[in-house]
DNA sequence: TTGACATATCTGCTCATCCGGATGTAAATT
DNA sequence: AATTTACATCCGGATGAGCAGATATGTCAA
């Protein structure tokens, strides 16, 4: 039951809303590409992606020197609510945006 | 994108998973039923929900003595977030444990 | 109209979370 | 080893949400 609503709690947030709306129609981004495109600092980018990993709904490998982000839903109710998300999502005004924005320049183009 | 937010943050506790729970399950209920099966004082109960009648997911209407409350989506997101709802909360152990209860005894039971 | 009960709102407090700059860490390249 | 790049964490302040007791409102019944 706690986990249920630590999961419910990371979406109760507009800029996690964001980064998953570009994690579940990306399937996966390093995190220069989620800040550059979400313009906002690193910090609080990183800090969301804490959050988000932390409530079970990210996970994260390293590849290089990037750090690559990517929705993993580990039971029944993240699956369906991922489904939902990934569907309705990018109907919400900033989430559209975001996803026409990363898809515009190459994976990586942010990074150095 | 605010109202999205407001949905889930509505969603991020307990007590208010557990009223969606009973509300999901059973199509309507007055506040005394809901208080009488969640234990909790009426205060608590009547705050959440009124959070959750802000944040769109139940309605009420009054009937004589009573104030009846029900779930009523209207919009894509929140139906669909329902049907998960109604699915998979009552595998979590206090909301089945809520259903039974209130399954247990009539309607109406708890008000004098 | 008065009393009793069901429900809502107010109140004061605590605690969690948010933010962005600054600083820390880890890996890769030279 | 030193530097650079990518990312994480810490800090301090501000905001907002949660809580439950106390109080108010509204409805019915006598």
């Amino acid at each position: 039951m706690k986990n249920t609503v630590h999961l419910f709690r990371a979406l109760a947030d507009e800029t996690r809303l964001r980064i998953l709306g570009l994690l579940l129609n990306s399937s996966e981004l390093c995190v220069c590409d989620i800040t550059a495109t979400l313009q906002l600092p690193q910090s609080t980018v990183s800090r969301h992606l804490a959050y988000l990993k932390n409530a079970g709904w990210v996970t994260d490998r390293r590849e290089g020197v990037w750090i690559i982000y990517s929705v993993t839903p580990d039971n029944e109710m993240k699956k369906r609510l991922a489904a939902v998300l990934k569907e309705l999502l990018p109907e919400l005004p900033p989430v559209g945006e975001d996803i026409k924005k990363i898809t515009a320049f190459p994976k990586g183009a942010n990074c150095t």
